[in-house]
Parts: structure tokens; sequence; C-alpha cells
DNA sequence: GTCTATAGCAGGATAGAC
DNA sequence: GTCTATCCTGCTATAGAC
């Protein structure tokens, strides 16, 4: 993945093929041996650096994860501090594209969103982690955001699944590609992406009407 | 899970409790051992029947998860067909009710969602199978129906996307309910329950409006 | 900090008795 | 059709040289 691997300290280069490996076959299918030879290393480098496989694994998340959805989130707030007066509809556009567009290259977003969707199916000491770290604060910010720019005072319950909504489909056309070029035929291919990027906002943005309707 | 296990063969003991650890846990994650064990029964009963675990996985999804689909497919046209004249409204419900509601026990229907989600995100044989015999065709059947009730002639595309986008839903608030729970603060109860399939129906609803305007 | 070598165990699969 | 016993591979983890 990596070009310059001779440059990178062994630990950073075990860090990052396990990643893509943990994302895109999960934590048992991979062997350190797997992550190992992709690194460029030994075996026993991992229980150095390490100490055990499950480590490695939780250490993916804080030192790579994490800061990447840092990042995610960071671009969401300065798009959204270029605008003087932001709607609800530019809200909702510029969280979607933050997430599908945003700053992170294709791969990088694509293996993020992987993960993020591998412990939401099968929860670990790492979604506790995200959870904590990442998404609750999170959600609690833009919560604040919806109830501050919205007409009408919206339960706050109604509001986190219109935002678990907008998020599943996010998650969903990311982690399950396979299965969306399946039914539509489409490849994801700029073209495809951008109508994808369009047709999540016009999605949500009509969802968002359903908890204007639903006042406290 | 079954309590009568002496009145089953053999071989529907070991497909049944494989299912509920493949789903659980992935298809990696699960030994010939651990099944057997919850079966009931000797390590090389699996080989004699199945002749190798992979097929054991697949012989999960065609015994068990597509005549289990079918079912739910059987469930909508029939809860459809009981309505006079259904307008587009009755249908997303139905649709939705069917598959977060409908014939399944609440239990099978988490199995079910888990494995759909588990071959999404990380395609195999499995979801080459899923994909021929059961969801293209009913998304072209379900297709065929919303085309017949929108007063305006929309682009097959973008009808596909907005059924993507309600499955997705489905699907997320089914496998991710850790990550719910967490965000909402609310467990999966009935009251939850309710709420989640009122919740997904208004969204859909209104992201349908946003198809409408999206003429051919 | 990185290596080789190896311990020790769990996994899939098979042979052959009943 | 179901069992016990066993093979062998591949895994995690560690010891100890450099």
């Amino acid at each position: 993945m990596n070009v310059n691997h001779k440059a990178e300290h062994t630990r950073d280069r075990i860090l990052d093929e396990a990643e893509i490996l943990f994302a895109r076959k999960g934590y048992r299918a991979v062997s350190i041996r797997e992550i190992i030879q992709a690194a460029h290393c030994n075996l026993a480098a991992v229980n150095y650096h390490f100490g055990q496989k499950r480590n490695l694994y939780l250490e993916v998340f804080r030192s790579r994860w994490i800061p990447r959805a840092k990042r995610v989130q960071k671009a969401f707030r300065e798009s959204l501090d270029r605008e003087s007066s932001p709607s609800l509809d530019t809200i909702v556009r510029l969280l979607t594209e933050a997430f599908i567009q945003g700053p992170l290259s294709e791969e990088e977003r694509h293996l993020h969103h992987q993960l993020m969707a591998r412990e939401q199916a099968e929860p670990s000491e790492a979604l506790e982690l995200i959870a904590r770290e990442v998404m609750q604060p999170f959600f609690k910010e833009i919560s604040a955001l919806f109830q501050q720019a919205l007409p009408v005072d919206v339960e706050e319950g109604t509001l986190r699944l219109f935002l678990l909504s907008m998020f599943s489909q996010i998650l969903y056309f990311s982690f399950a590609r396979a299965a969306v070029t399946r039914i539509t035929g489409r490849e994801y291919d700029r073209v495809f992406k951008a109508r994808l990027s369009d047709h999540i906002v016009k999605f949500s943005l009509h969802g968002l009407e359903a908890v204007k309707g639903e006042k406290k």
C-alpha cells in the first residue's frame, strides 16, 4: 500500500498493513504471519511491539482509526465555518460530504468504514473505545447543531434516529459495495459516487421533514 | 437453541447450530469443534454430511437462509394482496414491516440480517448465491411495483437507490444493535422496536418524495 | 529493535471400527 | 450414519542470539 516502506519504522508498517488486512478480512481471519509478510518484517516484531495480536488490533483503532475519524470531523467543522449562517440543508449536505468525500482518500475511506461496520456488527473492546472517544461526543455535537437550526423543538430521541438513518446509508453504501453493484449494475466510478452522494443528501433531507413533523 | 434436538436428524442440528454461530461470529471465527459441541454430535459427522466446512457454510444459505428470505417475501406479498388498491405509502409500510416484524421470530430475524450483513461486507460465493436467487429477483419485483404505483415515470437507477436506502436502514438497525443502543441509550425492547419500525417507514416515505421529484 | 528457532496448541480433515 | 483416534498443518507466543 505505502510505497516508501523503508522510511517508516517497523512498528508503523505493521500498524498500516494490519489495518488494511483487518478491514478486509476481519480480526480472526487475519494471521500475524500474513501481516508481517505485508509489512516486510519478522514474526517476533509484532509481539515485541504489541505484546499480542489483540493489542495490535486495538492499537490500530487507537493510533489510526480514531485520528482519522477526528480528521473527518474537523473537515466537517471547517466546511461549516465557511458558511455564514448554515441552513439545515447545508448542514446535512456538508455532513454527508465530509463522510463520503471529505479529507480521506478513496482507499482510506473504504478501509475506515469497513472497520467501523465490522465493529458495529460484532462489538468488541474496540467499539467501546470508539463509541466513547468518537461516536458519542460527535453525535452530541451535531445533535446540538441540528436542534439549534431546527425551526421546532424536536425530541432528542427522534433526532438521534434521524442521524442514525443518515449514517446507516453512508456506512452501507461504503461497506456493501459488491451488493450495491449487483443491484444497481453500476461500478463505483466517479460518476456513480457523485450520484450516490447526491442521493444520500436528498434522501436524508426529505427524511428530515419527517423529524420536523414530530414536535416535542 | 432448539429444545427438541433428539427429534431432528444430526444433519439438521448441525445446520441449525452452524447458522447461529456463523451469524454471531463469522465463518472463520467458528470452528467445527464449536459447532459439533452445540449440535451434540461428533466431529466426523460434519465431514460426513458436508464434506468440508466451506460446504456446510454454503448449505446454511441454501437450505436455511434462502427459504427464510422467501418466507419474508411471501408474507409481504400476502399482506399486499389484502389491500384493495395499495398506495405508495402502504407499499413502503408493508415492505418495512415484513422485514422488521414479519413472519420471523426475533432471534431468527437477527440471525438472518447478521448473515446478510456479513456477506455484503465481505462477499463470498454465498453472496453470489443469494444475489442471484433472492436479491435480484425481489428487487426487480418490488421495483416494478413502485413504478406502477408512482404518479410519475422514475428512472430505474433512482428507484433502486431509494430501495437500497430503505434496506440499508432495515439492515443497520438490525445488525448494529450495540452501536444503536449506545447512541440512543435505548435497549431493543418492544416499545423501542415499534418506534424504530415507525421511524424507518416515516423516513423512507419522505425519502420517496425525493424520488418523485426526479422525473425521468 | 530485529532476527531465528521452536514450543505448544487448536484447527480441518481422514481412516477405520461399529 | 455415527463414533474414536489420529494426522498434519498453521497458528500464537516466547526464548534467546545478534
